[in-house]
RNA sequence: GGCCCAGUGGCUCAGUUGGUUAGAGCGCCGCCCUGUCACGGCGGAGGUCGAGGGUUCGAGUCCCUUCUGGGUCGCCA
């Protein structure tokens, strides 16, 4: 029997109260957490989402009625309780915020009772994923999504009071707009008033931020959701939340400083944790150099080595094959791994074959000096002992090779560097490190596409000395455009924008785009810019992987109210479903050909 | 689309080389208990072993297919 809190008035949240509050009468309301029922007194946990307070009911202190109410409480009935807040007669419970104190029920009303919940609401659940997925309204009553959700307003907030500080105006962007085959898949909505047409939900608010710049407002934000129709992954969710921003007058230093401050502000108000300033930079080439990855994780070290050099005109083909083709012979030390197993070394060379490696080299270095190696029959022991030497290899240690392209051997060792550090425990979970990774390959060459298409995309300024090398040397032009990645995890990325059209015009030409075809996607933006464009610049964060990594979580989903799952539909509500034949009818669509739908 | 992992009472798990009636903890229900907070005591209910097919005298266990969820590669300007 569900009762009305007419006449009561919440007093405040339960774990808001404390020792300062002892002789108050309060009304509090909340979630049953756990009754404890010892007889002729009553134990009974409540819960919100500040926290848990512990009411006590006794038998004479409270009318029969009411504690006849409180014999019933259940887990996840919503109650008020009127009662004196006083310290403990009993012992404190240390493990509680509020555990010096209690409130002694006087008045209780139940309202509303609670079926037995299909898991437990508790911190640290063990349930299963998919149960809880199912049930997240249930879900977010646990204390830990309650403390990241909390945390993810929290940020949110902060950016704003930052963002409007320094002069930034938050400006809304629509939802319903243009499909622009570059890049991701659209998720594309059909057109009731024409038909046959559609819009598509926004990747990005890119374009409609350069024009904001066209337009004069010069410092912009949004925190913005943005749809990509592409596989999911524990940080990738079809829709998903940007901080995105976009300056005039700027270069990359303007953008670069007020980032930091703002990241700083946040890492300190939120976690207090220090960000120093200014942040490590690195060229793209040289994070892949050093760690195989254009977004290195800098809490470790087994950094890669370049013996191209070293091993060149030896007697082992794989490596000479690599360079022959123009690849690249490089390598990690596993610092005193020499012991690993045979089985666990073949378990790697998996792993590495995984990422499109042929093979992974290895040589042990024994403690005796000698070496156990998979390849060193093919070479000298000078060889051997050079290759050794360049790796800085000592006695315990294990050394670990590919040859192949360079793509290949930065994406198999960046990827073993990460598994073995994972492995070996090598990396610190509470401190963060902050990189500017700058000096992205403006192009990247599509083998699906047979053209060299935007790494970034096509509105990225190249570097200046660069600009000649468009036409003929597409894949050495460097972009001015720079990525922000934080404990080997991109949080986001930017750059100077195109403001010129010759240059735009040469960016087209490279990426293969007739006149025409550039025109018909990006004609407006190309017509604005006829009208003066400031120079501008930008920046857009992942929020959510922002969120994740500062709440210490693996899967945005854990930061994400209301996320989806692997096939992109939510496990609570069944989206996406069928719908009306008569909807469908509006919107001119026949979908007789498909064969999801169910058979009786 | 490929590869890998998982699926056994409400939850989390155990279940041997295939062999009686599939177990445990928590939860749930009932009774008892005036200082519990992982409350305690006594009693009880609850299982098509994800689904379908096959092998076998016999399948939770072996084989095939499939569903669901997760990780990952492709993909994600």
């Amino acid at each position: 029997m569900a009762e009305s809190m007419k006449g009561l008035k919440r007093t405040c949240r339960l774990a808001e109260l404390g020792e300062g509050n002892v002789g108050q009468t309060v009304t509090v309301m909340g979630w049953v957490q756990k009754q404890r029922n010892k007889g002729g007194i009553i134990f009974v946990d409540m819960r919100d989402r500040s926290g848990i307070l512990q009411v006590i009911f006794e038998d004479g202190e409270i009318d029969s009625e009411g504690f006849a109410k409180a014999e019933k409480l259940r887990s996840e009935f919503v109650i008020a309780v009127t009662g004196k807040v006083t310290l403990r007669s009993g012992a404190a419970n240390e493990n509680l915020k509020t555990g010096a104190i209690e409130v002694r029920a006087e008045s209780i009303r139940i309202l509303s009772e609670s079926e037995t919940p299909p898991f437990p609401i508790e911190a640290d659940s063990k349930t299963k994923e998919e149960l809880r997925l199912k049930y997240r309204y249930l879900d977010l009553r646990r204390p830990d999504l309650q403390n990241n959700l909390m945390m993810r307003s929290r940020v949110a907030t902060l950016i704003r009071q930052f963002l409007a500080e320094e002069g930034f105006l938050e400006i809304e962007t629509p939802m319903l707009t243009k499909s622009t085959p570059e890049g991701a898949r659209d998720y594309l909505v059909p057109s009731r008033v024409h038909p046959g047409n559609f819009y598509a939900l926004p990747q990005s608010p890119q374009l409609f931020k350069q024009l904001l710049m066209c337009s004069g407002y010069d410092r912009y934000f949004q925190i913005a959701r943005c749809f990509r129709d592409e596989d999911l992954r524990a940080d990738r969710q079809p829709e998903f939340t940007q901080v995105d921003m976009e300056l005039s007058f700027v270069d990359e230093e303007d953008v670069i400083d007020v980032n930091e401050r703002l990241l700083q502000k946040v890492f300190k108000e939120v976690l207090d944790v220090e960000v120093s300033l200014p942040m490590r930079r690195m060229t793209w080439q040289e994070a892949m150099d050093r760690f195989g990855s254009d977004k290195p994780d800098l809490r470790f070290g087994m950094e890669l080595t370049d013996v191209s050099e070293v091993v060149r005109g030896c007697g082992f083909g794989v490596f000479t094959g690599a360079l022959d083709q123009g690849g690249s012979v490089r390598g990690i030390n596993a610092k005193g791994q020499g012991g690993m197993p045979r089985k666990k070394i073949d378990a790697l060379v998996k792993f590495a074959k995984d990422f499109g490696a042929k093979g992974l080299a290895y040589l042990a270095v024994n403690e005796d000096g000698s070496y156990k190696s998979s390849f060193a029959k093919f070479m000298t022991e000078e060889e051997l002992g050079n290759l050794v030497d360049a790796m800085d290899g000592q006695p315990g240690d294990l050394l670990l090779f590919a040859a192949d392209r360079n793509k290949v051997v930065w994406d198999v060792l960046g990827n073993l560097r990460l598994e073995l550090a994972k492995t070996l425990e090598l990396i610190d979970r509470d401190s963060f490190e902050f990189v500017w990774v700058t000096e992205f390959p403006e192009f990247e060459y599509s083998e699906e596409q047979g053209r060299y298409v935007a790494m970034h995309h096509p509105f990225t300024m190249p570097m200046e000395e660069d600009i000649p090398l468009l036409a003929t040397n597409p894949e050495k032009v460097r972009a001015r455009a720079y990525d922000i990645v934080l404990n080997g995890t991109e949080l986001g990325g930017g750059s100077i924008r195109i403001h010129q059209n010759d240059v735009q015009e040469a960016m087209f030409e490279a990426l293969g785009f007739t006149k025409e075809k550039a025109r018909e996607q990006f004609g407006f933006l190309m017509d604005a810019f006829q009208y003066g464009v400031p120079p501008h610049a930008g920046l857009a964060y992942g929020f959510d992987r922002l969120i994740m990594l500062m709440a210490k979580q693996d899967s945005i989903r854990d930061v994400i109210a209301f996320p989806k799952v692997k096939d992109a539909s939510c496990l609570m509500t069944d989206a996406p479903n069928v719908v009306d034949e008569k909807q469908l009818e509006e919107l001119c669509l026949d979908i007789s050909g498909t064969s999801e739908e169910p058979e009786e």
